[in-house]
Parts: structure tokens; C-alpha cells; sequence
DNA sequence: ACCGAGATTGAACACGCGTTTACAATACTG
DNA sequence: CAGTATTGTAAACGCGTGTTCAATCTCGGT
């Protein structure tokens, strides 16, 4: 799988970036009000006046939150998409590594329903949609009448369970949003949704993920009526 | 099913039931920062000072929503659990019929993580699990041997799927938190947990859902081994 | 009729905020 | 090196905010 391709290091970063990776720690953190231009600043070491010199206003900072984030998702998603990974059944936890803070950031821009950030859902929801039909072509997951439906609620669910994390981590003790914590949850996951599955694909699962996800398929599972 | 017993119409509200009311509207919508004492005050059609006066200041007006919402969750379901409704398969939609404005500001507060409100969802996951296991003893549900992350993920999808409702709504052009929207939502919910019920309580399930869910569910389900 | 307690208000205050402006330092370019 | 854009800063301004306060209104109890 091809990296994000960003920098992690934040001494590689631009004083512009570092004020941008600053908010986008802050805002889902305080939330848009109580995050204050003086705090972002501070964080990034630098003066307030500068902030709004490189984004014009509270608004531009967010807005070009925004824009980082969402464009770093799709970036992600195409290659993720382009290598063909989707189907690989440890991509997720590869993908979820990305920085946290995008994931925080990216469930809260969708709870505040910003246009940009809907949009994203909106394509995700299309392309989603599109892989679905795919791997029921190679009889990997199980056919619906009303596969748009389905797909749409699915993903509302897997979004909406970035937004609860904390209360997950809390519950079970460990960071659902690590790469340990993902792959912990995975075989949970595919049990919640075995009943989707083909049977062919559940036993290549079971293989992949071993013992804990074999002990917790082998209750559950899609039945195919003839 | 008991009524929620709480008044709907504004005129009944005493003045300080109106305030709280009009806070608990605007606070998920525009989050807390942006949501000013004035603009609640004008909504409830007072002064602001009057606002202050009931609530002490502004993080007490919150504070009283916090708990308004947490309440009310609160005697919603124990009323449902004591006329033994849990496993009604129409009870989530008569359930989430109750106001929604309280769902929207819970779903906000969870997002928030506000210490009541995480009290709330540990102990409606204690319940949860609860009624699984007596939902498994009962025949309806299939065992896990971890069910206690199995139901802390499923709360925490099902509970994920409230705040991002506004894009489910978008994109399947419905209200999903109307009643109507949870009866027409349900056959796939039923659908993408199929996986977890027993054959015979799916059965049953098509025959109280009519021919919508008995198209959703006859291709999916669950399978057992013996 | 009187009183007192709670409900309600308008005006004002103090503070912190986003933003502006003028100015200094640094980096780039021919 | 001169000239110029870019990067950065300190100080101040104006505004909207949460909050306070004294004053008025409402109304049940005696």
C-alpha cells in the first residue's frame, strides 16, 4: 500500500502547515468557538496576527482545515483504490493508521454537516456503493434489493463509530482508532456484519485473521437459501 | 408503551422549560461558542438577563440540558424496559418517535463526550448487554465469546448513525429520525444484522415486517453449525 | 389593601475575541 | 549588493459577548 505521502515530522513542516495541523488538533478538541486564534497560535509558536495572515480570517483557517482534510482522505481512498487494496481484509486498519487527528477531525466536520465535508460523504457513499457491487460480482458479499440502502447505512454506522471512539475506548480499554486497536476490533466487526458475507469469503477471513476471528465466526455467518 | 409523559406544546411550558428548550435546539445546531445567551433568549421570546437569572450563567444552561436529555433517556428507557418492550421489534420506532430535538442534542453530547453523557452511554452499554444475554437465552440472538465488544460496537454504530443522520437523510431523501423513517430504515438494519439472529427469530421478523423486510432478508441470516 | 418573593427587564460593565495596522526581520532575485 | 516580496511581530481598536445590577412587574397569602 502506498504511503499518505505527507510529512509526519512536524520540524519538516511549514509554519503555514503547522498553524493548519494546529487547528485541526484544536477544533475537534474545543469545538469552533471556544478554539481561539490566540491558542492556535500559541501552539504553533508563533503570533496571532500571523495566523490570520496566512488564512485571512478564523473562518479561512477552518475552511482550509477543511479542504487539507478532505483532500487528504480522497488522496488516501484513490490509493487505495488504485492498488486494489479495498478487498484486502487487513486494508482497513492499514488505511485507519493515517494521523488521528484527520480521523478526529473528519468525524467531527461530518457531524457539523459542512458542505465540503458533505460532499466527501456523498462521493464516499457513490464509490462505496460501486465496490459493494463489485465484490458481489466476486461473490464476496451477499447480493440486497435495496443495495444503496444498505450501503449507505453501513457507512453512516462505520463513520458514526469514529465519532463515538472515545466512548469505545473507554469501554473496552484501548485505542480504537491505533492500528492495534483496529485490528483488535476487526474480527468483532466482521461478525456484526457475517451475516453479509459469502460463506467462501468468511472461511478466507477465518484463515487471515486466526484464532480469535475463527472463534468468533464460527457461531455466526450468512446462510444462502438453496 | 407508556408516553414519555413529558407536555409538547410550547404554551404549557413554564418560562424556564421554554429557555432550556430553545438552548437545547440551538446548541447542536450551532455548537456551544456560537450559540449566544441573546439568540436563546430571543428564541424563548425573554430577556437575556432572565436566561442568567434561571440558569446562573451559560455553562449552567448547558448543564441543564445535559441533564434535561440525560433524563428523560433515562425514563424512556426504563419505561420501555418495564413493560418489557426490548425485544418488541417495532420498539425502536416508537422509541425514537420521542422528541427530536433531545436525540439530536444526545447524539451532540456523546460527540462532545460531557461526563453525564458518557455516564449515560456506560450504562445504557450495561444494559445493553444485559438484554443480550437475555435475548440469547431466550433463542432470539446468537452467542459470542466476546459479547461485551460486540455490543459496545454495535451502541456505538447504532448511537454514530444518529449523529450522521442529517447525511443518511441527504442521500436516501428521507427524515430518518421521523417514525416513519426508523419503520422504513428497520428491514435493513434487520438486513445488515442478520448475521446475529437466530433462524427463527428472523422468521418472525418477516412475518411482523411485511414483504419489504421478507425481500431483505430472504437472501442473508444466519447460519449455524449443527 | 398590603406585602413580600419570585419573575422579568433594560441599561451598563468588563473582558476577550477577531481583526487591523504599522513596522521589523528574513529570504529571494537580478 | 540593492530592491522587493515574504514572513513575522507588537500594539491597539472595535465589537459582541457573558454577566451584573437596580428597578419594575405579577400575584398569591393574610
Amino acid at each position: 500500500m502506498r504511503s499518505a505521502g505527507s510529512p509526519h515530522r512536524s520540524e519538516d513542516l511549514t509554519t503555514k502547515a503547522r498553524i493548519r495541523d494546529a487547528a485541526l488538533a484544536r477544533f475537534p478538541r474545543h469545538g469552533f468557538g471556544a478554539t481561539t486564534i490566540r491558542a492556535v497560535a500559541a501552539d504553533a509558536g508563533v503570533s496571532p496576527a500571523l495566523v490570520v495572515h496566512h488564512f485571512g480570517s478564523k473562518d479561512g483557517l477552518r475552511e482550509a482545515c477543511d479542504r487539507h482534510v478532505v483532500a487528504t482522505f480522497r488522496e488516501t481512498k484513490l490509493a487505495a483504490l488504485e492498488d486494489d487494496n479495498m478487498f484486502n481484509p487487513g486494508f482497513a486498519a492499514e488505511a485507519y493508521t493515517m494521523a488521528q487527528p484527520l480521523l478526529r477531525y473528519f468525524g467531527w466536520a461530518l457531524a457539523r454537516g459542512h458542505p465540503a465535508a458533505n460532499d466527501l460523504f456523498d462521493e464516499m457513499l457513490r464509490e462505496s456503493t460501486e465496490i459493494s457491487r463489485i465484490a458481489i460480482a466476486r461473490g464476496m458479499i451477499l447480493d440486497s434489493p435495496d443495495l444503496e440502502t444498505r450501503t449507505a447505512v453501513q457507512m453512516a454506522m462505520q463513520l458514526g463509530m469514529t465519532v463515538m471512539h472515545s466512548h469505545l475506548d473507554r469501554n473496552l480499554g484501548m485505542d480504537t482508532l491505533s492500528a492495534e486497536g483496529i485490528a483488535a476490533l476487526t474480527p468483532t466487526l466482521l461478525e456484526i456484519f457475517s451475516g453479509l458475507f459469502t460463506p467462501s469469503i468468511l472461511d478466507q477471513v477465518k484463515e487471515a485473521y486466526g484464532d480469535r476471528a475463527r472463534e468468533l465466526l464460527d457461531r455466526v455467518g450468512p446462510h444462502i437459501e438453496s
